[in-house]
DNA sequence: TAGGACTCAACC
DNA sequence: GTTGAGTCCTAT
């Protein structure tokens, strides 16, 4: 008889023992179904010695009931799942969910049933709920789940319409094997330094072994091109690449420049994937099939047959660090893969994060650096505005220098970018005359107007709500006035400032598909835009060669808050947006508005001095034993009864270690002491390089017990303090 | 005494 | 995490 030993996908189960019926082969990476209790579950076959646990005796064995039709998970994938789940407190199971992340693509079958609507004359009489259907459902295809989220409906609604034959199944082929992209359909003509950093990296393919790379340039030095000569030599060799990328509003600009070098586009991978289009590319990416997938955080824990590569782009960016369930970073999670599968990666970048400097410097990392922007375009002058000199107008944000320089671009039929991270109209409303604030009733946070929806919206939970004409405190009408400026507030200044303009507004409200973005990036390379106000969506990844002016309209705003990596963020940020000028042949400038211009982040950017900011940064880090010189963990607790999470967060802090090389801080309310709908409180936790953190926090959690309320949630290596 | 709210241990 | 068993309590 033989035992196999599963890691069973639920959280709070340990590792358990099953054995294979007679005549079922199973190895490790198996996936599984078996039986637990009255119900089944999912899980992994494991290596018994990997996965230590209490031995029952054979007679209590039940045998599995099921091995899943798909390959069996690699090794590399599976030290990686030990790897990530050991590293960041998470279950193993929490962690192999993201491997197993399309439910279909484990079932066998190569079709599913899809929907959509009929084409014919509508009914006279419907329901609402059907006309709604009828409305936004044209052109849609997909499971009725998601056809009923995407007309609003239920699903009952739709298979009501499916027996009444206004929509009809349709059968789609679900392994259909993607178009292979040709690695020599247009090899582009590398500069000198390009074609440098190009062969170190075909080179490194095509020996294999882990090798990390920096790839670190100027914005506009012709990073994408240069990776893309590794991802041709994996192609050539049969070898499949991954690219993460740290949003999927980056990808659009991305698909346009692979399909010109590559002839296809490359497969998508992001967590809004439709059921089939997941499963498929799973399916692909578990048997090889796919040679280059292009995706988010998630993408890193597919089951790759045969990774050759892997790419960070943007590899500085915060949102590789996932913020809730396994808090993983992906950037760092990347080069442990590329360990396990053996493999180069390349963590490619205009303003790498402190940590990869470091480790770069320390020679973990073989560092290559593209001084120049390609095709003799040259770097942006920057210019920095201090505003107590040069004030705007009463309530107006855009000073009288920056005015000017707007004025002087729109004459010369150039364009312009104005960068202001905060979405909306205003972030703040209040009523004149009770003082009234809008805050959401279940965050921390101020409701922000967006004056283009006419709502007032928490940009934490999602809660909205129409903007109300009169207070709702003291009922007095018109009376309501918007505090502090948003994008959208910038819009309405510019159109005052340039009445005959062309305005864009660019935020994830206003760029929220693939298609939104298509139009935009159309409109601004065809010159009709001339004005693009813009969040942090704007500071990367575009090129427009008539953009010759970047104004920073709060360059203060990312230093509020005391978050250690502020100062770098704001470095990063103004230095990416800054990036967007004088990409062609026309040289750009780039005007940063600030009340600071002494702060040595403002500093540093004028001179463009970096070297010395990265110095001046690592001496900050070095001395408040921050990363990567200490390490920081955050413990969250949180409940929606307040005292419940208040006394959990005390009974933590109570039975705190006491060691020289771990030290704790709080409990405290956490900055956003309220967060949809729970309140919160939050210890920190600073330790030396040589301390074991993980192991200390797993022993010090591990024995109590919490309320059934209660969430602890372990934060290592936190990006955001809220 | 049926049914609801709650706790607790087992799940291999 | 989910489930079923067991306990206590209350409304009839």
């Amino acid at each position: 008889m033989t035992r196999i030993r599963l890691l069973v996908m639920n959280a709070a189960l340990g590792p358990l023992d099953y054995r294979a019926p007679h005549g079922v082969e199973v190895e490790p990476g198996s996936v599984v179904v078996a039986p637990l209790g009255p119900r089944q579950v999912l899980g992994i076959v494991w290596e018994a010695e990997r996965l230590p646990a209490e031995t029952v005796g054979d007679n209590r064995l039940r045998p599995i009931l099921q091995v899943l039709p798909v390959p069996p998970l690699p090794a590399p994938l599976r030290r990686l799942i030990e790897w990530t789940a050991d590293y960041y407190c998470a279950s193993m199971a929490q962690v192999a969910r993201m491997a197993l992340s399309s439910a279909a693509a484990l079932q066998g079958g190569r079709s599913m049933t899809e929907y959509r609507l009929v084409e014919s004359e509508a009914p006279q009489r419907l329901t609402t709920q059907r006309k709604q259907a009828l409305e936004r459902l044209p052109g849609a295809q997909g499971t009725l789940r998601e056809l009923a989220e995407l007309a609003g409906v239920s699903d009952a609604v739709l298979r009501g319409m499916v027996n009444q034959g206004l929509m009809e199944a349709v059968q789609v082929d679900l392994d259909r094997p993607y178009q292979q992209a040709d690695p020599e359909h247009d090899v582009p003509d590398l500069s000198e330094g390009q074609q440098a950093a190009a062969d170190r990296f075909v080179d490194a393919v095509r020996d294999g072994g882990f090798t990390p790379f920096l790839l670190d340039g100027v914005t506009g030095s012709g990073k994408t091109e240069t990776y893309f000569e590794a991802v041709a030599e994996a192609m050539l060799l049969g070898k499949q690449v991954l690219v993460l990328l740290p949003e999927i509003a980056l990808t659009e600009n991305f698909l346009r420049r692979f399909e010109a070098r590559f002839g296809v586009a490359p497969i998508l991978w992001h967590s809004s994937l439709k059921s089939a289009e997941r499963r498929r590319a799973w399916r692909a990416v578990a048997h090889g099939s796919a040679q280059v997938v292009v995706g988010a955080r998630s993408a890193l824990f597919l089951p790759y047959a045969a990774l050759g590569l892997i790419v960070v782009d943007e590899a500085h960016e915060v949102s590789f660090k996932q913020d809730d369930g396994v808090r993983y970073n992906a950037r760092d999670v990347a080069v442990i893969r590329a360990r396990f599968e053996q493999i180069p990666v390349i963590l490619a970048s205009a303003t790498p994060a402190l940590e990869s400097m470091q480790l770069a410097e320390a020679g973990v990392y073989q560092k290559i650096y593209l001084p120049s922007r390609f095709g003799g375009a040259t770097l942006p002058d920057i210019h920095i505005i201090d505003l107590t000199q040069h004030q705007p107008e009463r309530n107006h944000w855009i000073s009288p220098p920056l005015v000017e320089a707007l004025h002087d671009r729109l004459a010369k039929g150039e364009q312009s970018l104005l960068f202001l991270n905060r979405r909306g109209y205003a972030p703040l409303t209040l009523c004149r005359q009770c003082g009234h604030r809008f805050q959401c009733k279940a965050c921390s946070a101020w409701l922000v107007e967006h004056r283009l929806s006419r709502r007032l919206a928490c940009h934490h939970c999602g809660y909205e709500e129409p903007m109300p004409t009169a207070c709702p405190e003291c009922g007095t009408p018109d009376c309501l006035v918007a505090c502090g400026p948003g994008v959208e507030r910038i819009a309405d200044e510019v159109r005052e400032i340039l009445p005959e303009a062309r305005i864009a507004v660019v935020t994830s409200d206003t760029l929220n598909s693939p298609e939104k973005i298509g139009e935009f990036v159309a409109a601004a390379e065809a010159k009709m835009i001339d004005v693009i106000v813009g969040t942090q969506l704007v500071t990367k990844g575009y090129h427009f060669p008539e953009l010759t002016l970047v104004g920073v309209i709060d360059a203060d705003l990312g230093l509020e808050g005391g978050d250690l990596r502020a100062g770098e963020r704001t470095y990063q940020q103004i230095a990416q947006v800054a990036g967007r000028a004088g990409r062609g042949e026309k040289p750009g400038e780039v005007l940063i508005q600030t009340r600071a211009p002494s702060a040595p982040v403002i500093a540093a950017l004028a001179s463009g001095d970096r070297d010395a900011f990265y110095a001046a940064e690592a001496e900050g880090r070095r001395h408040a034993c921050a990363p990567p010189f200490g390490r920081w963990a955050a413990i969250i607790v949180s409940s929606e009864d307040e005292a419940e999470a208040r006394d959990a967060a005390r009974m933590i802090g109570g039975t705190r270690p006491s060691l020289d090389d771990v030290a704790v801080l709080g409990p405290a309310p956490a900055p956003m002491a309220l967060l949809r709908g729970r309140y919160r409180y939050r210890l920190l936790i600073n330790a030396r390089r040589s301390a074991q953190l993980q192991a200390v926090i797993r022993q010090w959690l591990g024995d109590l017990k919490f309320p059934p309320g209660v969430r602890v949630g372990i934060d290592i290596d936190p990006y955001s303090f809220v």
